[in-house]
RNA sequence: GGACUUGUAGCUCAAUGGUAGAGCGCUUCGUUUACAUCGAAGAUGUUGGGGGUUCAAAUCCCUCCAAGUCCACCA
């Protein structure tokens, strides 16, 4: 054994082997009791980052629980991650010089999906980097024909039970991105905007959005507004910009008497509460703001402006006619943000399949209450119950080509729709034959939502059946809302059962002063490069070592490197051992020393009990913490030195209870430090680590 | 506006009612020694402030201060 322990020599073999031998191929085996976790699957469209190194938690409980000689399955798929990815490409194909636009729809699937079997590779390699116990076997992604099919019943299933319907209602779309997105993916920000002060009729009313004006059916005051009940249900007339036009007065308590003037315009169309008005009221919407980001020809001649210039055009023209009365120009209010491009998202009315949530969402609360679904840390609980409790209609729709097809088929004749895989033959209303498909894509967490279930039904029954449902789903806390609240919800819709026993979230990656990973502060820590460095087994310990479960961890290079000295540290004390056992030393039985290893081995079995303890109840920092305390301030710094002299002399007796001690302490350490604990124990033994029993 | 989390050594964090600890950093000493990616010894604390419960509080309760996260979305 070499005096230093060098990961870049051994990992990579390591690996291999372990592959090979297929140690982490899981089989139905009634024998055994299942263990299983479907791994979050990476978005196929990049490379890891830290936040994926974080699946070592999963990595460490597949590990151990083998160990605890449990049938594990830890089973890995990837996932297209439809607009985010189309975004990405889109950016690549700018770069060329070229835009979506200028190819058809299969063409430009095409040039995705060739794309994304580039990043799928890269991402795949990059788990085995990590020593991440994946079976390999059952290698998923969401746009597999058998998942696809499967994603394709789930929708039929909920549409034939009306948990899905298609409406024209107000959703947010990005403009620049041409597409719509859910409430979740909307991003807010603060802002600092006019608000204008415009005459209207007999009242004067506050309006940030004064290029919206074309649009309005209505103005809205608080129902016990003294100063303007006497307009309430009378019609108003507006001298505007383009002729006058008349609009209805309404009560509503959503009208904050307080703020501006008291009166508000409503423009049901462009605009989310006000829509909501507008539905209390009976009120028309008028669209004046197409999808291209422009005014439309209820515009008149502010039509084929943009929606800023609109703004400017209009306030000028207001103010030329008289009707500004004054301006704030220090408005700070929040706008609603493309997650992609930053763009602000224009509410605009689209018809789209939305999926209807509350009674999915009943479904999971109940799998909680019921106590078949745990949530670790605790404190999430109460976090995810709000969320369902809060969840409104889902938009499922997309307006981009890298996605799941939406399976929905419409009668020219009658405009009426129909769900089914394939294209239907005749119209079961009007026997009409000519459909045409939806031409949107799914939003990507309408897959991911079915991935535990869907996974797992593409591998038999008897597979199915035997691991589902999975034992834990471990994810960041940060995705609660868009993924883990879905896959309850849809999963116990279509398997009657929660989707995983366990929850465990796991905490984001921070610097070492605490601050949020980001390329624009340049503080991002490449994952692969510190394994480069200091390994693998570095890595993963400095992601869990010392922090609370579920808190977030500061993670620096400084800890990594601390961690590698641990390592070192491990591979040393197997060298010293092996070192006197190979030493031709005249060897002498006696023992003058048993008082002390008494001492070890009382000391020991009490850490191995608290160890189990720890594992057992998803404390795994602690566990880690607790062998690493043991095995080098107490078996080497004390117990090593104490009996080094002995040892040395030939104690064979001595010699024997640190190999034991040392070993079942590799044993406890693999799942942390699966590298360096398989490369010592295969001095010892011949075998595998992985097929020792904890 | 609502919910949650956090505040402990210079920094990052443990300690789940019972002697305040670790890693990194710092000071001194030690290498023909398994490991200098090491070891020994040491310094550093009004546990954010104040009040309460208790034989006993970093820990439980109240309150104030500060930071962060999620949600709601303000015309």
């Amino acid at each position: 054994m070499d005096s230093k322990y060098q990961p870049q020599l051994v990992e990579e073999k390591i690996y291999k082997k372990w592959e090979d031998q297929g140690f982490f191929k899981a089989s139905v085996n009634k024998k055994k009791k299942p263990f299983s976790i479907i791994l979050p699957p990476p978005n196929a469209n990049g490379s890891l980052h830290l936040g994926h190194a974080m699946f070592t938690y999963e990595d460490i409980m597949i590990r151990f629980n083998k160990m605890m000689g449990k049938e594990t399955l830890w089973l890995l798929g990837l996932d297209h991650a439809g607009t985010e990815t189309q975004f990405v490409f889109e950016k690549y194909l700018k770069k060329q010089g070229k835009s979506r636009y200028d190819y058809k729809r299969d063409e430009l699937y095409k040039m995705i999906w060739d794309y994304v079997a580039e990043n799928k590779n890269t991402i795949k390699s990059q788990l085995k980097r990590l020593g991440f116990a994946l079976d390999w076997s059952k290698e998923k992604f969401t746009m597999d024909p058998e998942i696809v099919k499967i994603v394709y019943k789930t929708f039929k299933d909920l549409f034939d039970e009306g948990l899905v319907y298609r409406a024209n209602k107000l959703i947010n779309y990005c403009t620049n991105c041409g597409t719509s997105f859910s409430d979740l993916e909307v991003i807010y920000v603060e802002r600092t905007d006019p608000l204008y002060y415009m005459k209207y009729g007999p009242f004067t009313l506050a309006t940030v959005r004064p290029e919206t004006k074309f649009g309005d059916t209505a103005v809205a005051v608080h129902p016990d507004d003294k100063r303007y009940k006497k307009w309430i249900g009378q019609e108003i007339e507006v001298d505007g910009l383009i002729g006058p036009f008349k609009v209805k007065v309404v009560a509503d308590i959503a009208v904050d008497p307080k703020f501006g003037t008291g009166a508000v315009k409503v423009t049901p169309a462009h605009d989310f509460n006000d829509y909501e008005i507008a539905k209390r009221h009976n009120l028309p919407m008028k669209q004046v703001i197409g999808f291209d980001g422009k005014l439309n020809e209820h515009a008149g001649k502010y039509q084929g402006l943009r929606i800023f210039s609109a703004r400017q055009q209009v306030v000028e023209d207001l103010k030329a006619k008289g009707h500004m009365v004054k301006i704030k120009e220090d408005y700070v209010h929040r706008v609603g943000t493309c997650y992609r491009c930053g763009k602000v998202l224009e509410p605009l009315p689209k018809e789209q399949w939305f999926i209807k949530v509350k009674p999915l969402a009943d479904g999971a609360k109940k799998l909680i209450e019921k106590k078949e679904t745990e949530v670790l840390p605790k404190r999430f609980k109460k976090r995810l119950t709000t969320i369902l409790d809060d969840f409104i209609d889902w938009n499922i729709s997309r307006q981009v080509v890298w996605g799941i097809r939406i399976p929905a088929y419409k009668c020219k004749s009658k405009n009426s729709w129909f769900i089914s895989e394939e294209p239907p033959k005749k119209c079961q209303i009007c026997d009409g034959d000519d459909f045409k498909q939806d031409e949107d894509t799914f939003d990507t967490w309408f897959s991911s939502a079915q991935w535990p279930y869907a996974t797992l039904m593409t591998e038999g029954q008897e597979t199915f059946d035997y691991f589902y449902p999975t034992s834990v789903m471990e994810t960041g806390h940060d995705i609660l809302r868009a993924w883990v609240a879905r896959m309850m919800m849809i999963g116990y819709f279509s398997t009657k059962k929660t989707p995983f026993k366990t929850i465990f979230l796991h905490g984001m990656v921070r610097d070492s002063k605490g601050q949020k990973m980001s390329k624009s502060k340049g503080n991002v820590i490449d994952p692969i490069l510190m394994i480069d460095k200091y390994g693998a087994d570095a890595l993963r310990s400095a992601l869990i070592f010392g922090i609370k479960e579920g808190g977030d961890v500061s993670l620096s290079e400084e800890k990594v490197i601390g961690m590698r000295n641990f390592i070192n540290k491990i591979w040393n004390m197997g060298r010293f051992i092996e070192m006197n056992l190979q030493a031709p030393n005249s060897k002498s039985q006696v023992t003058n020393k048993s008082k002390t290893l008494n001492e070890l081995q009382k000391e020991y079995k009490k850490e191995k009990k608290q160890y189990i303890k720890y594992m057992d109840s998803y404390q795994f920092s602690k566990a880690l913490g607790l062998v690493y305390e043991f095995i080098w301030h107490r078996f080497a710094d004390y117990y090593i030195e104490q009996l080094k002299d002995e040892v040395i002399n030939g104690n064979i007796e001595a010699l024997g209870k640190l190999k034991e001690v040392y070993l079942e302490n590799l044993k406890m350490l693999h799942p942390f430090t699966p590298f360096v604990t398989e490369t010592v124990w295969k001095v010892f033994n011949g075998e595998s680590i992985l097929l020792e029993k904890l």
